[in-house]
DNA sequence: GCAACAGTGATTTTCGAAAATCTTCGAATT
DNA sequence: AATTCGAAGATTTTCGAAAATCACTGTTGC
C-alpha cells in the first residue's frame, strides 16, 4: 500500500468523523507533521478528496474541509432517498439467496454492536456496521453507478450524523434497530413498495433529527 | 491557474475525446513530455481523474485509462435516464423565465453549429454546445447532487459517443436536432411527462446506435 | 528441458528544496 | 485618519533527484 493511499484513507476518515471541523483549512505543514509523510502523498490524497467534494481547493490558497449546511443536508437526503429507492427495487428484483443471507448477517452484526455498552461500546464500529448493512441491502442492484452514488451520498450525510453518534444523550424518540429489522424483513420478503417506504421514513427521520439539532446548536446535558 | 488544474483539464479532455484509448497506460514520462510539466501536477490531476473513474490506478503500477464495456454503457444510460428524469421534473416545476430563456439560447447555438459544414464544421464545438444544452435543461432543478451526477454520467457516456461524432458517415436514421427541439418545447411548455418520455427516447436511441456499432467494430465507408 | 533466481533496466512513488504566490504588517503619503 | 505601497514572512506549488518497486532476461542448478 502506498503512502498516498494511506493518506487518502486517513484524511477521509478524519474529515467524515469530524476530527477536522467543517471549513477548517488543511495546511500542508500541519498534515505533514500529523501523518508523518511528505507533501506529495498528501497533495494527491487531497486532490482525490476534492473530486469527492469532501475537500474544497482554491488555487494557490490551499485546501479546506468542505462546509456543511442545512440546504445541502436536505438535498443530499432527498437525492439519497431517490437513488437508494431505485437501487433497492432493483436489488429486490434481482437479489439471490447469497444477497439475502448477507443482509441477515449484516443486520445481526449491527444489532450486536448496538446492544453493547460500557467498555465494549464503540460508536465507530457501530457506524461501520451501519454502513455495511445499508450497502448490503443494495448490493444486488446490479448497477455500479447507483452503488457509487450511494457511497458518495452516504459519506456526505455521515458527516452530519456525527453529533448524534457521539452525543449518546440525544433523545431521538426512535427505536432505530427496530427500523432496521423491519426494513430488512420487507426487503428479504421482496415487498418492494413497503421496503422503499420504510427506507424513506428511516432517512427522513434521521434528517429531521439532525435538522432539529442544527437549529439549537449543542444542547448539552445538564448545562 | 495552476499547472495541476491545466493538467486536469487537458487530461480529462484527451481521455473523454478519445485521444488516449481505453485501457491505455498513462506513463508519467510520456505525459511529462506531452504536457511539458513535472511529475507533481500530473499525478495530482491523475488522482482527481481516478476519483471520477475516468482513470484507474493500481498501486505501484501507475495509471491507465478506464475501460469501456457494453455493460457499463447500459448501466450508465439507465442511471442517466433515471437521474435526469428526476432533475428535469424538478427543473420544470421550479424553473423561471431566465432558465427557459437559457434553454432557448442553448438550443439555438446548438442548431447553428449542427448546420455548419465544410471548413466551419467542428465536432468538438458541437459536442460542447450539446453538453451546454442538456445542462441548461436541468440547471433549475435546485439539486447540486443531481447536477453533479449528471456531469459524471455525461462524461462517462460521452466517451462512447466519440465514434459517432467523428465518423460522420454513421447512418443513424434520426433527426437529432428535431429531437432536441421537441424536447426543449416540451420542457418550456412545462409538459413534464412528455419531456421525460422524449428525454428517455433520446438517450435510449443514442445508446442503441452505439451498441450496434460496438458489435461490428469499425464499419468504414467503402472498405 | 525447465523452474528458481539474481541482476538489470524501466517505472512509479516519495522526499526536500526551490520557485511562485499570497498575506500581513508597518511606514510613507495624501 | 485613511490609503497606498513595499518588504518580510508564511504557504502553496512545482521541480528534479533519490528511493522503492516492478518487469524482464539470461543464467544456474536440478
Amino acid at each position: 500500500m502506498t503512502l498516498a493511499e494511506k493518506a487518502y484513507g486517513a484524511l477521509r476518515h478524519d474529515i467524515i468523523r469530524g476530527t477536522f471541523q467543517a471549513e477548517q483549512p488543511l495546511r500542508l505543514a500541519d498534515l505533514k507533521e500529523r501523518y508523518d509523510m511528505g507533501f506529495s502523498p498528501l497533495r494527491e490524497a487531497l486532490n482525490r478528496l476534492q473530486a469527492e467534494r469532501l475537500v474544497v481547493a482554491e488555487a494557490l490558497r490551499g485546501f479546506k474541509v468542505a462546509s456543511l449546511s442545512v440546504a445541502e443536508l436536505q438535498d443530499a437526503t432527498r437525492t439519497r432517498i431517490m437513488i437508494e429507492s431505485e437501487a433497492l427495487r432493483m436489488a429486490i428484483a434481482q437479489g439471490d439467496d447469497a444477497w439475502a443471507s448477507k443482509i441477515v448477517s449484516a443486520l445481526y452484526s449491527l444489532n450486536v454492536q448496538a446492544a453493547r455498552s460500557g467498555a465494549d461500546k464503540d460508536v465507530w464500529e457501530l457506524e461501520s456496521r451501519h454502513h455495511a448493512f445499508h450497502r448490503a441491502l443494495l448490493e444486488a442492484c446490479g448497477s455500479d453507478w447507483l452503488l457509487e452514488f450511494f457511497e458518495r451520498l452516504y459519506a456526505a450525510t455521515e458527516r452530519y450524523r456525527i453529533p448524534i453518534l457521539i452525543g449518546d444523550d440525544v433523545p431521538t424518540g426512535r427505536d432505530i434497530q427496530a427500523e432496521h429489522s423491519a426494513l430488512a424483513d420487507a426487503v428479504i420478503g421482496r415487498k418492494a413498495d413497503l421496503a422503499v417506504a420504510l427506507l424513506r421514513d428511516h432517512y427522513t427521520r434521521t434528517a429531521d433529527t439532525i435538522l432539529g439539532l442544527m437549529d439549537k446548536p449543542k444542547p448539552k446535558r445538564g448545562k
